[in-house]
This record gives C-alpha cells, structure tokens and sequence, in this order.
DNA sequence: AAGACGAAAGTGGTTGA
DNA sequence: TCAACAACTTTCGTCTT
C-alpha cells in the first residue's frame, strides 16, 4: 500500500491528514484529496515513449467546477466527414442533433449555475477546493433533480453554505445572503433540504472557527484571538454550548477576550460583525460570567488600566 | 450622551403527540 | 397536522460610565 506523499495538484509535501473524515488536505493549494486513500504514483515503469502512451490512462485533471467536469466529448469533428459516405453522413448529423439535445437540458442549467457559484464565491473569497466542494455538491443535486421547482441561485447559495460547513470555514447566512441576494431563509430551507436529500452530514460548526475573521474585521491582536479560543473551549467543555448558536458564542467570547486584553470594543460594534444582536452577545456573556468566573480577569485588567 | 443592561413580545424552526 | 418549546431578535425603558 502506498500513500499519498505529495499534492497532486502542486506537489507540496505539506499534508493534513483529516482521519475522522478520511480526508487529506493539502495545506498549500487547499485541494482535498477525499475519502479514499489513492495512490497517485504510477504503479508501471515507463521504458519509452511508445510504451508509456499504451499505459498511460489518465487524462487532463478532472474537475466538478467546470460544467461537463472537464471530461465532455463532442460527437465527431467536422474534418471527419471526408472519411464517411452519403449515409454515413446523415447518421452523422444525426448523432450531432442528438448530442446536443441531450447536452441542452442539464449541462446549460450547469454552466449557468456554476458561473453563479464561481461569482458568489470570489465575492466571499472562499477558498479553491470549497468551491470545488459546492461544485460537486451541486452537480449531485442537479442530477438527482432537486433543482426542480427551487431557483438556481438559491440553490447555489445553499451548496456553498454547506461546502463551507463542510470545509471548516463557515460563512453566516447572512453574509451568504448579501453575496447570493437571496433571503436568509431561502438559503437556510434550501440548504436543508439539498443536505438532507443527498444524505450530506452536517456537523453544528465550530465557534471557534469563526474567530479569526471576526476578529481581524474588528482588528484585535492575536492574543486577544487565542485568549477568546481558549474560552470558548472552556465553555465547551461545561456544556455551555450546545444548541446555542455559535455565532453568538464566538461573539461572546471575542467580546470578553477583548476585555480582558484591554482591547475593549462595545457590544454593538461585536455583534455587528458577528451578525447577531447586542442581546444575544448579553446572554453569552453572562453565561461566560457565571460558569467560567471570569470576573477576577476582567477586574484585573481594568486596574492594570488604570494605573 | 453613549453604552450596557434587562424585560417583554414576536419570529422561524424543531419536536413530539 | 398542530401545539409546545428553545433560541434568537426587536423594541424600549432604565441604569452606568
């Protein structure tokens, strides 16, 4: 058995290798090479050219963001009619009508719907492979017609959603909502049904994933990051943060962190970015209070500012 | 005057009969 | 299918800095 030891996509050696979901991720390029374990070495030895043609099988890489997966095939070309007769030629046509009508109906929904995902994601500058996930997602879905009454953009909206979740960098509805135009609730309802249709398991995210962009976008330094890590897995692990919304709790957590470092920013600018109310951030933060007895943290830092 | 706090009523979604 | 329910929001008045 032979594992993978480079990236396929651009050859670093730099791999994470994700057990529970039996992926590995390439840190570098951010490809996932998913759950199978492939060997992307050749297994034969090539001696000449004429022999590597004869064992090579492999084609341009394949790839779900483009619509056909990069693997389409046209029906004859047209230097090919000079090598066929007058019957020849009608069943040539033929086939060629026939081809593209079939290509039509799916593949024009796809080119569309993928130019769409390739617009929203840019915008929310998502990385490469969670397009490449929502891509895949997608086509899953037009395949087992679940587009059908449902518009394409909120479908697409509802695939990154999920790819997203699924990558470990969860986007708020929200933010998905501005960049798609599609509702809040839309998005939600569709990205419900798709994961459940295409039994996709979605795991509650990770407050803490939310926490390096929340707080870059409110510009606190890195301790104070780690700092509201390390709370919120303190809460964690006191049961504080189940079936709360982990928004919320990222916010919550920022906002403490920021206190206790001095960095004090107020509940609306917080909640702002984290896309939740100033009452939410309210209720997280007594309960951060209560249970963690934080109290002595923050008087300390407010004597520090003091003197 | 701005920010923090908390009560009360409303919203959308889940769950269990 | 409906009602109970938890989490979160909106709104608004009061207290604190």
């Amino acid at each position: 058995m032979h594992y993978v030891k480079k990236c396929p996509e651009c050859a670093s050696i730099n791999l994470f290798w994700n057990k529970e979901k039996g992926e590995i991720v390439c840190k570098d390029c951010g490809l996932v090479i998913e759950e199978k374990m492939v060997d992307f070495d050749q297994e034969w030895r090539e001696f000449d050219s004429e022999a590597a043609a004869r064992k090579r099988r492999t084609g341009a890489p394949m790839t779900y963001t483009q619509f056909d997966q990069g693997l389409g095939t046209d029906v004859g070309k047209k230097s090919d009619l000079y090598a066929l007769g007058s019957k020849g030629k009608n069943k040539f046509f033929r086939l060629r009508k026939w081809q593209q009508r079939i290509s039509t109906a799916i593949e024009r929904n796809l080119k569309l719907a993928l130019a769409e995902l390739k617009r929203v994601s840019s915008y929310l500058k998502l990385p490469a492979s969670v397009e490449e996930e929502a891509s895949r997602i997608y086509t899953l879905a037009v395949q087992k017609g679940l587009v059908r009454g449902r518009s394409m953009e909120s479908v697409v909206a509802g695939t990154l959603y999920a790819a997203c979740r699924r990558h470990d960098v969860p986007r708020t509805l929200d933010e998905l909502s501005e960049a798609s135009n599609i509702e809040k609730k839309e998005i939600g309802r569709t990205y419900r049904f798709i994961t459940r249709e295409l039994g996709i398991t979605i795991l509650p995210s990770n407050p803490a994933d939310y926490i390096a962009r929340f707080a870059s976008a409110l510009k606190l330094s890195p301790e104070t990051q780690s700092k509201s890590v390390e709370i919120i897995e303190r809460a964690q692990k006191v049961e504080l943060t189940s079936g709360r919304g982990p928004t919320g709790i990222a916010a919550a957590g920022l906002y403490v962190a920021a206190l206790i470092n001095g960095e004090k920013r107020t509940q609306r600018e917080v909640a702002d970015v984290a896309g939740v109310t100033e009452v939410t951030i309210r209720n997280r933060y007594k309960e951060l209070l209560d249970e963690l007895g934080l109290e002595k943290e923050i008087k300390k830092s407010k004597k520090k500012i003091a003197s």
